[in-house]
DNA sequence: TTTAAAAGATAGTATTACTATCAAAAATAG
DNA sequence: CTATTTTTGATAGTAATACTATCTTTTAAA
């Protein structure tokens, strides 16, 4: 039996949901490579459309416009993960070890995942990580988020926030620490492959040791004093 | 006497030095109010023109695109941050109490510096926290890195990463811990305003909280063990 | 096998992101 | 204090972007 794997979206991020016809899923397939290699602020919906062999007016009837796109994009990239962070830390019972295999799901490279048969996990997370915060640094995100666009990041966090609060049930900022971790999994990587002299990694660029930094600073912050 | 600050700025940033005519500052002053009220995307220089009553080509002979101007105002940012952390903590001796003056300085809203006639720290602040980020989040990272744009964010990382590994020698990341505060120091903000959900501050709303946050995660990571 | 939904083809508009040119005003140098 | 250079203003124009509209063909569902 072949296996699919959906993530549920918000239906106010899309015109026509991509999941459920093939002009969909490609435009979701071609959007994140041509995203992934060129960058948001190139990317336009022609250009696309060229890519794909369908026309503008056709992606016009999907997105609204090519920042629904990046905000469904992301949304879709925290869905996933939260799957895959429930999936691998089920039957983990303690809560050091699974804020430990958390940080790695969030700072390591992922593998592409088969079930999805359209999108590149890999592609996607360079995309979150390069574009991710593009979605909500905008004039709109207070509109964006009442329509709850960004649910599925506040999900995570809060899925992160609740073991760092399992961890040291004292701690006292386990949001804010939740949210730190995240977008440093993936600024500490960006800064790493790009602006170098603001890390630590910029000799190997080595994943781990995003990994060995991100694990130091939470579990300082969570030793009991 | 009439004391006056200026920041030495990058000259492939601009065309023409806006710090040497009216013109010039009149484009800086109107692009500060413009961006922080309307957002950089929004942001052209038509529309700019238009408020400060010019024309458009008239900031094209300041600045090759909009893109060119954020990167400078960014710039020009930690450049006057730099300057300020070293005056406010020219005199400390204890590398703790520097570094606890430093995250105060990053995390909280600055007053509109006198020796700056033409630019509103305060709202040029709420840029860098709201649109920074996009200043180097693009392809051409690598290349606008070659050409130095991003050294006064560099140097004011390194000025902090040093604090840190005075504070504790053998700590192990002082870069990235550095950049984490600092980049914290500004989302933490940017979400407890407008994502509370990811913060630990959104019922208060006091940047008090996040120098907490920050001095807490901070000498945690440097407590020896 | 009819009908509805989706996709393709084409056209058109307002705005953006520039470049070019020429004249008027302002600054400066001799 | 005039001559010259530099800066600004005014205007025009172009290619690309960000859409919207319409009509036809193809595909899918009832």
């Amino acid at each position: 039996m072949k296996l699919q794997l959906q993530i549920k979206m918000n239906e106010a991020l899309f015109i026509r949901n991509p999941e459920q016809s093939e002009l969909g899923k490609s435009i979701i397939q071609h959007s994140i490579q041509f995203i992934a290699k060129n960058g948001f602020e190139v990317f336009t919906f022609k250009k696309l459309a060229e890519n794909i062999g369908t026309t503008e007016a056709g992606i016009y009837r999907y997105f609204e416009n090519k920042h629904k796109l990046l905000v469904y994009l992301t949304a879709w990239y925290w869905g996933w993960l939260e799957f895959q962070i429930n999936y691998q830390t089920n039957n983990i019972k303690d809560p050091i070890v699974k804020l430990k295999k958390v940080i790695k799901l969030l700072a390591t490279t992922v593998e592409d995942d088969e079930l999805t048969g359209h999108v590149n996990e890999d592609l996607l997370h360079r995309i979150v990580i390069s574009e991710g915060s593009k979605a909500y640094l905008t004039k709109q995100v207070g509109e964006d988020n009442k329509l709850h666009f960004f649910k599925p990041y506040k999900d995570i966090c809060a899925v992160v926030g609740n073991i760092i609060s399992a961890c040291n049930p004292k701690y006292k900022y386990p949001k804010s620490l939740a949210s730190t971790i995240i977008e440093m999994a993936h600024f500490q990587n960006f800064f790493m492959n790009n602006l170098p002299a603001l890390t630590d990694f910029g000799k190997t660029k080595e994943e781990k040791k995003i990994v060995s930094f991100l694990n130091d600073l939470v579990f300082s912050s969570l030793r009991k004093v």
